[in-house]
DNA sequence: ATTGAATAATTAACAAAAAATTAATTGTGA
DNA sequence: TCACAATTAATTTTTTGTTAATTATTCAAT
């Protein structure tokens, strides 16, 4: 594959190093960098709807349940934050209405999470705004590229 | 280019989720999902020297200045994270008497940061387990895979 | 039934990141 | 040159994230 790069800064301009560094290395911050950017981002997007990161994939979890109830640990199991972080993530968006919670009667261990009206509609709002920024962020890579890029960053985890 | 991928699970799988996702959806999954584990693996090789990760590029950025003092905007400028965190970074730093601290005399609103000889020292001593970590993170990928990979994130970041 | 282990969630204490504020300096026009 | 707005630098405050310890419930074995 012949990538085309008219004139783009490595990561050492920007890190402004003199000497040029291991590639191992040169992937972990090009790696971290591409990180932070997505993440600053999507936090653009989110920032007017009052709503973090954290708190809209919440969201998205319970409505992706269906109006099936949700326990902390579901959530917890697809998202990379810490379950006590999870409880305080669902006390805030129970401030803002946009979820309930109540105890399993099944398992009294358990809580049951529902995402109400409100919290359906903020993601339908939201929802096209953040894919939008998503192609945005990756609008310099052609469809093979990312293709590629995906597939490497895959074989890389193991 | 050919990528082979014997069976490596794909982002969704580990996401759990049902339907396919966009490509550039995937994308900035795949990039924070890699940041996120390479930052657990360089966390676990600073962390028996009770120094975060940030801290230890404070360090390294104050080496590179050799002997010159760095004030907080520089350090700033080619680190990723924020302003106000610097300043308590660097408090941490001088706590272990690792860096220290005067304002400058040529331009009184700026601050003169100097690394001290534990400072260094300390860099000497973690600098070759990290290099040994980053490579240990990224040897699923061969060289030419690699370059590969940094070049797409540069082009990717236009 | 009673104890011990396992599970689910919460709370509290500590650390990091983001936002807002304060303080010092510089540049500009009367 | 003096007043003052704008800019820059740094710090403080607020919010969010992490880790560890605690409470409550269930399950399983004796």
């Amino acid at each position: 594959m012949y990538i085309q790069l008219l004139y783009m800064k490595d990561i050492t301009e920007i890190l402004k190093t003199k000497t040029s560094l291991p590639l191992a290395k040169k992937t972990v911050l090009n790696v971290s960098f591409a990180s932070n950017h997505f993440k600053d981002g999507i936090l653009s997007v989110l920032k007017p709807y009052d709503i973090s990161i954290e708190q809209f994939n919440v969201l998205r979890i319970l409505r992706g349940k269906n109006g099936e109830p949700s326990n902390l640990k579901d959530i917890q199991d697809r998202m990379i934050s810490k379950m006590s972080n999870t409880t305080r993530l669902v006390d805030k968006l129970i401030l803002k209405n946009l979820v309930e919670r109540f105890t399993c009667e099944k398992n009294r261990r358990k809580v049951d999470i529902y995402i109400t009206d409100g919290g359906l509609k903020l993601l339908e709002l939201v929802d096209p705004i953040i894919e939008e920024k998503e192609n945005e962020l990756t609008n310099n890579l052609s469809k093979e590229e990312l293709e590629t890029l995906n597939l490497l960053l895959t074989k890389m985890r193991g």
